[in-house]
DNA sequence: TTTTGTAGTTAGATTTATCTAACTTTTAGT
DNA sequence: ACTAAAAGTTAGATAAATCTAACTACAAAA
């Protein structure tokens, strides 16, 4: 809808709404907060941007939603983050680092990059399964930055 | 020396400057800003930080050059972005996008990640050779950003 | 039902990185 | 040697992202 371009840092906000609604159902902004490593005063800005793009709904004083559009918006970052973390461990990376730093590859990476990482990734992994079971395994835990 | 951690723009500045003593012997304002797609108030002002922490050395109104110390620091990330270029080029991306990701890459990823990188890169291309060849190739262009 | 603690918000300060505009120094052409 | 253009610097503005402190709303327990 509203096409202002996501900084990095609203990326992961939008993101981590989105995790917590797959993981908890419901996505509080103590609990973003925790799990980004920000404090919640970071949360109410970021929110507060991403509603005027109309990526979240928000009743006062309760928890985030995602608008359709944010909704769609998330999932591809979230695709991304999944086929970044699968490739990293695929090297070799261990699960936690690879995380971390498919959080931080995600929001800089060219198009053509992540093509061909899905092409190194593809062929022994089909892309369906991998995604569904990254989603069921989510778990959203404390960020220690 | 001073061990006031960099940020990923004086690190892009510090690799920068290196690169253009690399390649042209002389790293100006004027060229470190047309490389990196920023203004030369910018550099100036960078200049500045990275004097303070002892990296650089200029005199008024002229090139910048390293210190030993910076040097150090500065061929380390070299390093790092001739890996991940590296990587990507092996991975089938074009080397001007390989090189554009490299240089966000080269920030932001843990020390077991560029370990795992680099033994993928490794086995059929031994490191030294790399190095050098990289280094001898290093063209240094306008970043349009 | 009143109180108390937790969650959420608002206001204002700080840091980093950029810019433009105006100024200074150096360099080059005549 | 003088002047004009190019390169470098300084000052001040702006934007993004964070923080702390202080305030408001809600919910649960007494």
């Amino acid at each position: 809808m509203d096409h202002t371009k996501l900084t990095q840092s609203l990326e992961d906000y939008l993101e981590m709404v989105h995790m917590l609604r797959l993981a908890n159902g419901l996505a509080r902004v103590k609990d973003i907060a925790a799990a980004l490593g920000v404090k919640m005063p970071s949360v109410a800005k970021a929110m507060v941007e991403l509603k005027k793009m109309g990526l979240v709904r928000q009743e006062p004083y309760s928890g985030v939603e995602l608008t359709e559009e944010g909704e769609r918006v998330a999932a591809m970052i979230l695709n991304r983050h999944i086929l970044l973390k699968g490739f990293l461990i695929k090297l070799g990376v261990s699960e936690a680092i690879a995380d971390k730093d498919a959080c931080s590859m995600e929001h800089i990476l060219s198009a053509e990059t992540l093509g061909k990482i899905e092409d190194f990734v593809k062929p022994s992994n089909a892309i369906a399964s991998a995604k569904v079971s990254s989603v069921k395994k989510l778990r959203v835990v404390k960020n220690t930055k």
